[in-house]
DNA sequence: TAGTGGTCTAGACCACCAT
DNA sequence: TGGTGGTCTAGACCACTAT
């Protein structure tokens, strides 16, 4: 009942971590003196890694080595990411404002602006019809020190945004999406969140140059403006190992 | 510029997925007979089912085989759970509620109660002094058809529950948690969630029966009264590929 | 018992990175 | 250029599941 060579290692190498004899950012011993150190083939020690990086622990970087991750402090997301006061006193879009309190700087590319037919998922909580209606679709890229952290994508009905400078980037300014909704009579004032986390899809684990072991979490964010109408679609995937979120809520009765 | 074979194997099962070829519950080609039919070597083969389980894809059983992971109902928890109207309408627990809204069996285990020295990180919630007071931590795991869901250690200041039910699992009774609280003065009036994900330690994925390549959302959920007092910190840990969360909240200025 | 995945060996060549 | 991880081969034995 003697656990596998390549788990016995992977159980050294992670005492060695957890007691803090390496520390984030240290390298690991290459795979082929792992293997002599333990008298096995480099497969098993490099079986060993893979278990490692399996948890999230260590990353391989091709050609360089593999290195003990750190554990960073998480960028934190809560609801008054969308508040007028932070908005007006900051002027600093709440993606900014939590990356340069880490002392980072944050950065946010819009990379499309597209009308497109919105799927199903976005078309129910819209709450219009896919077949008749078409959707401003704005994709948005965030960074913290030139790192991606985040995609956006937000979807609004034609209706609402139509001449507006939300469908329009060359009048969209520096200021929030949120300001724009404001001005044309959709003031935020409730927010739905759905949140779950999955593995990364291939793509996403390349475009947010996410390393093996991270998962990303997913947001479906809703935003409903004073009527209650939901007015915004915001579908958000962050790495995992970078964001968190941190909500504030009334219990209803 | 053609990707290695492991990958171009993985490719096409993936796509095989992806068009419904395959559903969930299929049974991969076994390993043995992808290398042979593809003429690489097992190990080849091997590596490509590994690229789909870290993606969440598959799902690999010792003994069977390769299967397609379904794409679950998730299971959403939201602000409302705690909610004084849904205990005494339905006089189920949240966890309850939603199980059996899928059509399948919920049970609650409570394994331990005990009185410890609280973490600095939960300490630090409850606005007290770890070197000081001690609190209760009452550990439960939830399962819907004999499956591990979550995982959920509550922790409460001895001061607060100290002779009350919530500290002695004799005079706990069936129901909510949240009413044995209210019976003594702390009515939960706000909640704090904090929300990230990662992959599982090899406890949790033990513990939760957890397959490969799939995260779980840890939410670090704070319970404060009418009052605003925090009177007890409960850490969820809970797979990803079951449980979602869902708030809706006010936009506060 | 036959078939499956889990693990391992002892090599090999390639792609990438630093010097 | 030498060292690193990335991938592959052609075997082997073990552990588990089903029949």
């Amino acid at each position: 009942m003697t656990a596998p060579p390549s788990r016995q290692i992977a159980r050294e190498l992670r005492g060695q971590i957890d007691r803090g004899e390496l520390v984030a950012g240290d390298k690991l011993p290459s795979e082929r003196v792992l293997a002599e150190r333990y008298g096995v083939a480099r497969n098993t020690a490099r079986e060993a890694i893979r278990l490692l990086a399996d948890q999230g622990l260590v990353t391989a970087e091709h050609g360089r080595g593999v290195f003990v991750r750190g554990k960073h402090r998480l960028l934190r997301f809560g609801a008054e990411r969308y508040a007028r006061t932070l908005r007006e006193s900051t002027g600093l879009s709440p993606f900014r404002a939590e990356v340069e309190r880490q002392g980072r700087v944050p950065s946010v590319n819009c990379v499309s602006i597209e009308r497109v037919t919105p799927s199903a998922e976005i078309a129910e909580r819209l709450l219009i019809d896919s077949d008749v209606e078409t959707v401003v679709r704005r994709e948005n890229w965030y960074f913290a020190d030139d790192e991606p952290m985040q995609v956006g994508v937000t979807y609004s009905p034609w209706s609402i945004v139509e001449g507006t400078p939300v469908a329009d980037s060359a009048k969209m300014g520096k200021g929030s999406l949120y300001a724009r909704f404001e001005e044309v009579g959709h003031a935020i004032t409730t927010i739905r969140e759905e949140v779950s986390a999955r593995m990364p899809t291939p793509e996403e684990a390349h475009g947010l140059k996410i390393p093996d072991g991270v998962p990303v979490l997913e947001v479906v964010h809703t935003g409903c403006d004073q009527d209650g109408v939901p007015f915004e679609v915001t579908v958000f995937v962050m790495r995992a190992d970078y964001n968190g979120l941190d909500y504030k809520m009334p219990v209803e009765d």
